[in-house]
DNA sequence: GTTAAGATCTGCT
DNA sequence: GCAGATCTTAACG
């Protein structure tokens, strides 16, 4: 059976359509290896940015040195820092040249919880290690580094979840912290998931 | 060269 | 619930 990219069967997964993307992408797993070791988790909500009619997207104004990567090919990462403090970890979705990616904006950790506290600082509760794009990226030790990595390989990879039931309960919301576009409901969750956002 | 805004988080009230 | 930290990026002069 043909799998696109994210290891997805064709036939769940209609054309490059990154709304599409966006919900395809809960309750599959994301991994992260280093010298410290492995950290997974299962993605439990995340953002699609669009190129047309959406002006909270980063390449809505054409293509600059931070965002060239959301023009890249389908499958790589797009990592931009933000707020003089964190990362953002995006999902580039459509085809190459359009300019679209879906924002990874919480996990639930599976697996290297001690090496996520490690990194997010003492006593962290487990339902604060990665609830959230900043936190998540730390977590993880994403960074600029990663920018354009391919994610169908190490250190940085998506990967399916053979135990995710078939059918999640996803709820769609408008997006967190963007001040234009609100109106789009362009956020999924995994509904009533302990370690979203908020 | 200068400036304003930003896909956030933490700590304090 | 709200303000402050913090600094890169991009737009403008």
């Amino acid at each position: 059976m043909k799998q696109d990219m994210w290891g997805l069967l064709a036939d769940d997964y209609c054309g490059f359509d990154t709304v599409e993307a966006a919900r395809k992408l809960l309750g599959r797993y994301l991994c992260r290896e280093t010298e410290e070791g492995l950290v997974a988790g299962v993605i439990v909500e995340t953002e699609a940015y669009l190129s047309e009619g959406d002006p909270a997207c980063h390449a809505s104004r054409g293509k600059t040195r931070r965002n060239a990567a959301m023009f890249g090919p389908p499958g790589i990462a797009y990592v931009y820092f933000i707020y003089g403090n964190y990362y953002c970890f995006n999902v580039v979705t459509g085809p190459e040249g359009r300019g679209e990616a879906v924002l990874i904006r919480a996990v639930e950790p599976v697996e290297g919880l001690a090496l996520m506290q490690k990194r997010r600082g003492k006593e962290c509760a487990l339902n604060n290690l990665a609830s959230g794009p900043g936190k998540l990226c730390q977590a993880f030790a994403i960074d600029t580094s990663l920018n354009g990595h391919e994610l169908s390989r190490e250190p940085l990879y998506l990967q399916d979840n053979p135990g995710a039931p078939l059918i999640l309960p996803v709820q769609r919301t408008p997006r967190i912290g963007v001040s234009s576009a609100k109106n789009l409901c362009l956020r999924f969750i995994i509904e009533g998931n302990r370690f979203l956002s908020r």
